[in-house]
DNA sequence: CTAGCTCCTTGATTTTCGTTAGGTCCATTT
DNA sequence: AAATGGACCTAACGAAAATCAAGGAGCTAG
């Protein structure tokens, strides 16, 4: 399903990063080509390979972004929420998308076909300050990513990924995973049983994981922890 | 050292993909208030967490971008060169490099200042254009990276290395190694005792390594190794 | 020539992680 | 209340890769 955004909608999507830098003419100018679209758990939203024609910006629920090998094996690129662009780099490319995206829960998402995005661009330059900063941000955090991956272990990744949902400085705190144990163990490069049994190292940390909710008994601790040399991590047998 | 560029020059930088696009004007106010900048093997370029106030040009030689971790660790986001630009996300956040920047040879680059960059597109959109298909092809580099750590093991990721330079169709080829093999091995998230062994086990699939040189004997059995499963490759005792 | 250096390889050992298979818990259905 | 299915955890095994330690190969300089 899918519907052009009403006028009295546009004031709303304001908050969104992207559009928020934008004069209110700019952003009624990049919105007029956009469309909403509900899409149900599951549901692919672009196919890798596919033609890029269009870049999204989810509403509501929650977009893994993934690429698939020829042989089956498929590894998570980004996991996006409320506010948050995917696939703009495939909108400058002039070519395929490098990867797939799908709702992981009932979602809606704006979709900005990249014709319309190019015009707006012609109409006023100050869409492409925009774009070219949210292009930022997303190689900031693949960079981050990649760092995560080789230099952390798996409890590592898992602590980081807690700190990053919890946004406490210090002390305690509950957080509720945001989505199924599955795709956090994708979204952080591992298997699920594996994730499994970082929750158990981490317990000795301090982290009580219970069903969707984990609670932080201490921040700081953790915090530590991610810090920590690989080979100290790797050495100490706190289990 | 330092120096800005004479204009006899400017025809010669045409050549880069970043100003191929662009019209002479828009080439040459851009390379204005850029500088070349030669930098000897291991001298840094820019610092993590420093005011990200440049990006850059690979002119000659090789640059490796990495992240430090606070505990000494390291982690190679990317190796650049002739013709590459680098660094050029941080010039739209308005914040700090992410990573560090250092020759690791003898290297010339091209360094343009961000304050300048952003009078550019003011005074040329179509600059921008061109920094937005730069970021993109970055953007997509790094989904290739990730991907190739999570979902391929090491020699895979070596032969996909070897692959890359090759660039030849089938049959065989000798190439040149372009750094040395730490970096090659930090470049695929492994430690060089590990590319060591990766390369003993790519001699049964027809890839001999004798110092920086590499013959394939068979690039398509090579390519095939590349696409199959991570478990087939695991349960294959090729050795 | 050889002493010293850096870079690379090799071997032995340990740790991590994927795989497989079986089990628990819980909600929904019948 | 029993059965079903899904999500999650656990345990045991094997493979991959890191670590630690030692040994070569090739280069440079005295």
């Amino acid at each position: 399903m899918s519907t052009t955004i009403v006028s009295s909608e546009v004031e709303k999507l304001a908050e969104i990063p992207l559009l928020k830098r934008l004069s209110t003419e700019a952003r009624e100018q990049l919105l007029r080509g956009a469309t909403k679209k509900s899409v149900s758990r599951g549901e692919m939203i672009f196919f890798q390979d596919d033609k890029a024609d269009a870049f999204f910006i989810v509403l509501e629920g929650w977009v893994k972004v993934f690429r698939a090998t020829s042989s089956g094996d498929e590894a998570v690129v980004g996991v996006f929420t409320r506010g948050q662009t995917f696939a703009e780099g495939a909108a400058f490319t002039n070519s395929n998308y490098p990867a797939s995206g799908e709702a992981v829960t009932d979602s809606v998402v704006l979709c900005i076909p990249v014709a319309h995005l190019a015009n707006s661009i012609a109409a006023d330059p100050n869409i492409a300050l925009a774009m070219m900063s949210s292009l930022s941000m997303h190689l900031h955090q693949l960079v981050l990513q990649i760092e995560g991956l080789k230099t952390h272990t798996g409890a590592q990744r898992v602590a980081e990924f807690l700190l990053n949902l919890s946004s406490e400085p210090a002390g305690s705190c509950t957080l509720v995973l945001p989505y199924d144990k599955a795709l956090i163990a994708g979204r952080l490069g591992m298997k699920p049983e594996s994730l499994s049994r970082a929750f158990q190292k981490l317990k000795s940390y301090g982290v009580e994981v219970k069903q969707n909710r984990a609670i932080i008994s201490n921040v700081q601790a953790l915090r530590t922890l991610v810090e920590q040399e690989r080979t100290v991590v790797m050495h100490s047998s706190h289990g």
